[in-house]
DNA sequence: AACTTTATATGTTTTTTAGCATAACATACT
DNA sequence: AGTATGTTATGCTAAAAAACATATAAAGTT
């Protein structure tokens, strides 16, 4: 049977899902998954089209967001190397309600829903991991509506970059975040338009918050940069 | 074995989750279940305190709320007669994310985490239920989320009433909304002020779009109503 | 019934943020 | 290299919503 390091990770990954399936479950997901490579900037789904089932990215960064009045774009979340998404994809068959699309180049793994669903049905001790992530993409998610809506610009540009670097990671430095986004999504991810993330951004590095050096953002004094994401 | 009307109605209701388990399993439930009444307005789960297991809803109604900057209340949704609710308290053991309270008299049956636990690793069937249970909740907060963050106070307003119809249902006249809530809590589920909410509100009503009668709130012009709330 | 307390209503001011305009800069393309 | 295109930066203006200030009405309490 073909594998490729993707689906590979995606059943064997120390702190993948699936790595306590059997060794059958294994091969029915590898029967029914598939592979595709998207360039940064591709779109990977588009709201309202059918998914195909569960998503893993083997590779790369995405974001998941969906598209609000007047056409503008709300960022949900970041998804990152080895994490899956679109739990909600297996339990209705509604078409999607966000869209997603590679903020750099991305190795995505479609797994089909129906065999999947059969798995799901006969093991509950994987039931339970879905569970888990899903509740808490919850929490996450009521967090998030609270600091959108109510924290000033200055306290959601530093929420976002907080996740930012919690999601990603840093260089060796412990600095530099290891994500290289556009103004304009960081706008998006943060509920703001791009004019005041540019100007927020810039006036926090004024304050020696933050370094600027082009996309590449490096956490100067994380202390304050918490402390101005929790008083919002 | 004892049983109140509560419990029954969320073991044995046509749409309860639990409706299908064995006589074994409901007896499970049935011994590790603990019934609570709540006067309007008594606090039910308070942020940060370890809830119980999950919660069922035999009466009332109750609000999910988190405290957020300077104390500012959001609400994050409604609950109703026969839901359930608080998912996430089952597969981790952090402490509740959100208060819940009671918006009206309630009557809460408490299932604890580790019995119910115990059935959901041997039935995936009632796995499935509950993940599309959390996979809807997924869905709902993340429309929620584009609402809150992008649509204008009038469109806030018009969806949350259109919120408020879908969940608890209309009287006879099938205008009148069957929830009696403050201006308060009108305006903490729809992130706004509580003036700005009661402002909002009396221009509705001067357009004919609904009619107020104290806290009865009728929906007058449906089809407009839905327009502002999609406009934004 | 008189008195608190709480909820609703409405006008005014101030703050925050979006919207717009323009410039500098970087990147991709031919 | 030169041109087009997109991104980042910054100032200015307008709109939206919060904050504040009272007034009125309703609900509880003694």
């Amino acid at each position: 049977m073909y594998r490729n390091q993707y689906i590979e990770s995606c059943l064997e990954n120390q702190n993948s899902l699936f790595k306590n399936l059997t060794q059958k479950e294994k091969e029915v997901i590898l029967l029914h998954h598939f592979h595709s490579f998207f360039k940064k900037g591709e779109q990977i789904i588009e709201e309202g089209e059918k998914a195909r089932g569960l998503l893993y990215l083997g590779s790369g960064k995405i974001k998941i967001f969906k598209i609000g009045v007047g056409g503008r774009e709300q960022i949900l979340s970041m998804g990152r190397q080895y994490g899956f998404m679109g739990f909600n994809y297996m339990f209705s068959d509604s078409p999607s309600p966000f869209s997603v699309s590679a903020v750099e180049d991305c190795d995505v793994v479609f797994i089909d829903k129906n065999p999947l669903l059969k798995i799901l049905k006969k093991n509950a001790e994987l039931c339970l991991l879905f569970m888990k992530e899903m509740s808490e993409e919850i929490i996450f998610l009521n967090n998030r509506l609270v600091s959108l809506t109510q924290k000033h610009i200055r306290g959601r540009i530093a929420e976002t970059l907080l996740l930012l670097r919690d999601t990603y990671g840093t260089e060796p430095d412990g600095k530099t975040i290891r994500a290289m986004l556009s103004r304009e999504d960081i706008a998006h991810l943060s509920n703001m338009t791009t004019s005041n993330a540019i100007r927020t951004l810039s006036n926090m590095a004024a304050e020696k918050l933050i370094q600027i050096e082009g996309r590449r953002l490096m956490i100067l004094n994380n202390t304050k940069l918490e402390h101005i994401s929790d008083l919002g």
